[in-house]
DNA sequence: TATAATTATTAGGTACGCCTAACTTCAACC
DNA sequence: GGTTGAAGTTAGGCGTACCTAATAATTATA
């Protein structure tokens, strides 16, 4: 490894490959460029720059693979993903489209401890919400006799 | 104006001036620098670009003050920075400290709907507290006497 | 197997945003 | 009014990240 802090942009490719790693199998340049909305010189030079740092193996007109500490980042930045995505839709009822959007640009911004009560906060209204259920179905029960 | 779509940098520097302003009456490059934690030259080169933009008035050696258009985004920004703020220590219960470090970084990707939504979120939640809150003290007199 | 189409790379250029070093301007003080 | 220190600017350079155009390698097809 070089350096340790990683840009926004390079956490995007190493998602994108462990994206198109899990759904394509495989991730090649054209897949990552087009997933990620660029030209392919733009995927060949950031991966020239992510091979430096060992988070991705790639070989010439290869496909290219994630390594073993590339691909803990890349399930850490996932995850935020998704913890972010679910809390725009569930908590904050945003439409899944516009919650992935904002997901895919807060994960790269917001800090461990913002994340944590992210996810304590989700607990706890899940909890709510099943509170909530149970006493609606009482009710209905109830009223319906 | 020249372009419409003003980059998270130059938000910062129209942020930082608008704050200035507020709190030290006048905006110079070297308070914009210390704020921004960048040197002056970095402060001159984003001062002409914000000139040409109309966003600012700054004439050579002179202080720097805001035009109503670059008065008007920074409000929106600043707003934003307060809501998430707020949304952070208030319902996510991050420390302020740490909340003011998120919303600085956050309030350059969310996205407008986001932010309604995250509002709305508090303004119901601030309902509910002042409902428990009400239910709480009823109780508290039940059982005091 | 030669050719065509696709995929990938390299070369070279642009924009942004930061820096240091060197210079200018301003203000304050002797 | 000249000197000096602080504030500000300009010049020039670096890193990131994107692009197009040209070239090379690979794969598919006739």
């Amino acid at each position: 490894m070089k350096s340790l802090k990683l840009s926004s942009n390079m956490e995007d490719y190493l998602e994108s490959i462990y994206n198109l790693e899990k759904f394509n199998k495989v991730a090649r340049v054209k897949d990552i460029a087009q997933w990620l909305q660029v030209k392919m010189p733009s995927v060949s030079g950031a991966l020239r720059v992510l091979s430096r740092k060992n988070l991705i193996k790639h070989e010439r007109h290869g496909y290219v693979e994630l390594t073993a500490s590339g691909r803990t980042i890349a399930e850490q930045v996932q995850q935020k993903h998704q913890d972010l995505t679910d809390f725009f839709t569930g908590v904050l009822r945003i439409n899944p489209a516009q919650a992935a959007r904002d997901a895919c640009r807060v994960e790269h911004v917001v800090s461990r401890t913002t994340m944590n009560q992210i996810k304590k906060f989700m607990r706890k209204s899940v909890n709510q919400k099943k509170t909530k259920k149970r006493k609606k179905n009482r009710y209905e029960k109830k009223s319906s006799r």
